[in-house]
This record gives C-alpha cells, sequence and structure tokens, in this order.
DNA sequence: GCCCAGGTATAAA
DNA sequence: TTTATACATGGG
C-alpha cells in the first residue's frame, strides 16, 4: 500500500472530480473516465491522487501531504457545518448542493488564480487549460516528469512572467489577454499591486486594488478574491450567475448568502452547468 | 462555417 | 448609469 490515506466524511466530504472539473483551478487532468483518478500541478507541485472506496488516496510523502495537500484542498475546514449552514438559507441551495456536496473550495497560489481568471475572459473552460499549459511550458520551470514521462512545468513566477513579450507568449494563443498577463505579472513584480495588501485587506480595498490592473474588472477581481486568496465572502457574478440570482434568487443580493457566499455561487454554478434550463429567463 | 465562451474596455445613449 | 460593440482564438 503506497501513498497517504485520508478520510474525507471527516471533513464534511471530498469528492475530487466536483472540486477538480467545476471551474475553479485549470491544472488538473483525469486519469480514468470515471474521475476518480487526476493527477495535477499547484504551484510547483504535482500529485496524482485516487478517490477510492471509503478514502482519498495521494500518492506523496507524508510531509507533502501535510505541507502542500492537506493546505490546498482546505481538508481542515468543517465543510459539513457551512453546507448546512448554506441548506438553512434557502431550498434552492438545498438542491443545489445536493448536486455536488463533494466540492471544495481549493487554497490555490494568488498569483496564479490572479493569471488564470485573466486568461479566462470570453473563453470556455478547456481552452482556459490549453492556455495555462503552454504558459508553464514556455515560461515555467521544470519539476520533473510525471508516471508516463510527460515533463512538468510550475507556474511561472511574477517575475519571470514579467520578463516575458509578446512575441515570447504569442504560442500561448492567448490573444488580446496576452497584454493583460504581461501587464499583470509586471505590477505584481514591481511592487505596484501589493498580494500581501490584498490578502489582508477589506474586500471592498482588495476589489478596488486588483480592479486597477487591466483586464481585471468586477467578476475576475472576485474571482480572484475567492479563488487566489480564499476570501470566501467573495461571490464572482458571470451572465449565468446574474441570471440565476434575478430568477432564482429575486430581490437577493449575494450578501444573502453570509460569510460563505462564495461556496454557495460554486454549487450554484455547478447546478447551473448541470441544469441550465433552470437558470433561462421566466418563460412567457 | 457557425456559435459561443466562468468578460473587459471603450464609446455612445 | 445602462446598453452596445470590438476584442483574438479555439472548442464543440
Amino acid at each position: 500500500m503506497t501513498g497517504i490515506h485520508y478520510q474525507p466524511e471527516a471533513a464534511g466530504g471530498l469528492q475530487l472530480g466536483e472540486t477538480l472539473d467545476c471551474g475553479q483551478a485549470f491544472r488538473w487532468q483525469p486519469l480514468d473516465n470515471q474521475g476518480l483518478a487526476w493527477e495535477g500541478i499547484a504551484g510547483r507541485h504535482y500529485i496524482k491522487i485516487r478517490q477510492e472506496s471509503d478514502c482519498l488516496r495521494f500518492f506523496c510523502t507524508e510531509e507533502e501531504f501535510r505541507q502542500i495537500w492537506r493546505p490546498y484542498f482546505d481538508l481542515d475546514a468543517d465543510y459539513g457545518a457551512m453546507k448546512e449552514n448554506l441548506r438553512k438559507l434557502d431550498p434552492i441551495l438545498e438542491t443545489a448542493i445536493a448536486y455536488a456536496p463533494g466540492i471544495r473550495l481549493l487554497r490555490q497560489d494568488p498569483f496564479e488564480a490572479m493569471c488564470a481568471f485573466i486568461l479566462s475572459s470570453n473563453c470556455n473552460i478547456p481552452r482556459i487549460k490549453g492556455m495555462i499549459q503552454r504558459l508553464c511550458q514556455i515560461c515555467g520551470e521544470p519539476i520533473g516528469r510525471n508516471f508516463d514521462g510527460t515533463e512538468l512545468f510550475a507556474f511561472p513566477t511574477a517575475d519571470t512572467l514579467a520578463r516575458q513579450t509578446p512575441e515570447s507568449l504569442a504560442p500561448v494563443r492567448a490573444g488580446f489577454r496576452t497584454g493583460y498577463l504581461l501587464n499583470a505579472a509586471r505590477m505584481v513584480s514591481s511592487g505596484q499591486v501589493n498580494l500581501a495588501e490584498i490578502h489582508s485587506g477589506s474586500l471592498n480595498f482588495s476589489r478596488a486594488a486588483l480592479q486597477t490592473i487591466r483586464g481585471v474588472g468586477p467578476k475576475v477581481a472576485e474571482c480572484i478574491l475567492l479563488y487566489g486568496f480564499h476570501r470566501l465572502e467573495a461571490f464572482p457574478m458571470d451572465v449565468w450567475m446574474k441570471r440565476a440570482m434575478d430568477t432564482l434568487f429575486p430581490g437577493k443580493t449575494p450578501e444573502f448568502f453570509g460569510a460563505d457566499a462564495g461556496l454557495a455561487q460554486q454549487y450554484l454554478f455547478h447546478y447551473s452547468r448541470m441544469h441550465p434550463e433552470l437558470f433561462q429567463p421566466a418563460a412567457g
């Protein structure tokens, strides 16, 4: 028996497929057809994970699990309690949670999430994944090979990315987003954008600071706060979510969902992908 | 070929 | 303050 065994039920459940393929992280690939085995990279760390009948098996050392993956998967938070609070708020939320009760909000690297969601604008999820993979191949540091020999690359640091040019990044095929990405990296690298301040500042301060970056509007800023800084009060609103709020929660604002609004949003986003018809405007 | 994508910047109403 | 359009490009 190899790998670290972890019982996710103790922390409110964790389903790999629901968590790794729900549009919050873009560097994970399924290794089977059922979404039970995955490989992926966070920062400069690669891992393979398998969902087994009674546990999760992390193929890594104890130390890596403790220092990297336990925090990354937010395994010390009580999602059972968080879900129970959300269920009590509204029956629609109760239904949405039932469709993907194993979603958790990952603790991703702030700069990596910032870049990912700058690249996300007006793109579908498969394309976002492709752009990020090509970006890492171009200027990410090599971190070894996976089990089948594929070379692996870390996400580039802000300093490294800041030294790239539109020409060197052309193979990423990011279109008009290339300039936004380079500019963002240079602002972080120079200190003009201070990630530590954004981490600890008030929600509105951090929103404003992020939106000084070209290519970061209200939606992307909210995604960066939620996924990059684990600010669970943040609530990304794309066209689907606006529609959901209009049709399913008329008159309600994101504050209705409370301190874990971002988690509620993630359940609703997944629900909207499973049942798009429910999120259409009312007929007639 | 066509449509649209986890939007944003910009101009116009 | 709200509404329209261009933006680069690929996945389906």
